[in-house]
RNA sequence: GGGUCGGUAGCUCAGUCGGUAGAGCACUGGACUGAAAAUCCAGGUGUCGGCAGUUCGAUUCUGCCCUGACCCA
């Protein structure tokens, strides 16, 4: 019984997921206008101040009428990870829940909702010290010295992770370095398995040829929004072009474009190319997932009426 | 009107001393546990501008035509 009024307490989220420019944002103003409650983001660029436009970051006013987390909540040249989304949107989501909140989980981080959903396998976290030493070795005496030394210590990683990967390799040796233990085994343990929320997990799905239709809209509008102005803004602040989130698919052309390769028209058809190619990895990542129910976004109705029946189902249960 | 250099994949171009072609990007599919808008893997794609000629065989050589850029009139 005890287990079983335990079952019942976990927080229930709704969780709106789907590639970038598929109307997430729109719809949950919509859903949570109706059904009340707060919004946890779940997008791994929109939590660095500044980037703004260039991650196209819910508007002011609609922030204002719905309460938003996790959104500028470190600077550009602060680390920021998997890990420490997980951590912070726990706590909120405990806050919520205990306030009796509906919880919206919105974004399309498909690592950062399968980590907050299953939890992340408790492995040493991120060293910078250690990751310093690898990138200078890797530049030192190539990357493939890296992967014989993996395949040495951890040959199932080592077999699970092409040897291009530097991403990867150097995390897997990270690990190992750090800890003693390989990442392999500490995975092993975990698996994506815990089970802390109640979830309703909602895609929204759109044809490509409409979706890549939305994407060359947006990259225009950001453009005119002031996308250049925006960047040579981070600069005047002192943020380098070299950090990690300026390293992505809308800002690393920009600089391209500062540097004069290219002129406006070439820019926003890179960012185009950039994010089409993204939300094809999106989609092959949210198909994997057999819990997601997909919808389309034009179809408020229907997506209202399945969150009121997953909202109302849960509330009838044993409260603590 | 004459000359020069071009016309090869959706795009930019490489190439074949004659045996019907190839890179990058695009496109499509996939992987993903503290960098995830990151990182990585795989896969095609073609009347080689047109028509003739030479040749066993022409995208490659020759002629003519069409076409683009530039130069001279």
């Amino acid at each position: 019984m005890k287990a079983r009024a335990a079952e019942e307490e976990r927080p229930r989220l709704v969780v709106l997921t789907g590639p970038t420019a598929t109307g997430k944002t729109d719809l949950v103003i919509r859903l949570a206008g109706f059904f009340g409650g707060e919004i946890v983001s779940a997008d791994s660029m929109q939590v660095y101040r500044y980037l703004d436009i260039g991650t196209a970051k819910p508007s002011r006013s609609v922030r204002e009428a719905i309460p938003h987390h996790l959104i500028d909540v470190v600077d550009p040249d602060e680390p920021f990870s998997a890990a420490d989304f997980t951590a912070r949107a726990g706590e909120i989501i405990e806050s919520l829940h205990r306030s009796g909140k509906v919880i919206w989980v919105v974004g399309g981080t498909g690592l950062y909702l399968r980590a907050l959903l299953g939890g992340l396998a408790s492995l040493t976290g991120a060293d910078p010290r250690v990751r310093k030493r690898l990138r200078e070795e890797m530049a030192r005496h190539g990357l493939s010295l890296l992967f014989e030394r993996l395949a040495r210590v951890d040959p199932e990683s080592a077999g699970r992770i092409h040897k291009n990967d530097a991403v990867r390799i150097m995390r897997a040796l990270e690990v190992y370095e750090s800890s003693g233990r390989t990442i392999t085994a500490q995975q092993k343990e975990h698996g994506f398995r815990q089970r802390r929320y109640r979830v309703l997990s909602i895609g929204l799905a759109r044809e490509r040829k409409d979706l890549f239709a939305r994407i060359d809209r947006r990259v225009e509008e950001m453009i005119r929004e002031g996308l250049v102005a925006e960047t040579e803004g981070l600069v005047e602040r002192g943020y380098d072009e070299s950090l990690k989130p300026l390293q992505t698919l809308t800002y690393r052309p920009v600089f391209r474009y500062l540097r004069g390769e290219g002129d406006l028209p070439g820019l926003a058809g890179a960012i185009g190319r950039e994010t089409r190619l993204y939300a094809k990895r999106q989609e092959t990542w949210f198909k994997k997932d057999r819990q997601i129910e997909w919808y389309s976004p034009d179809d408020g109705e229907g997506i209202a009426r399945r969150v009121d029946a997953f909202l109302r189902r849960e509330t009838n249960g044993v409260r603590g």
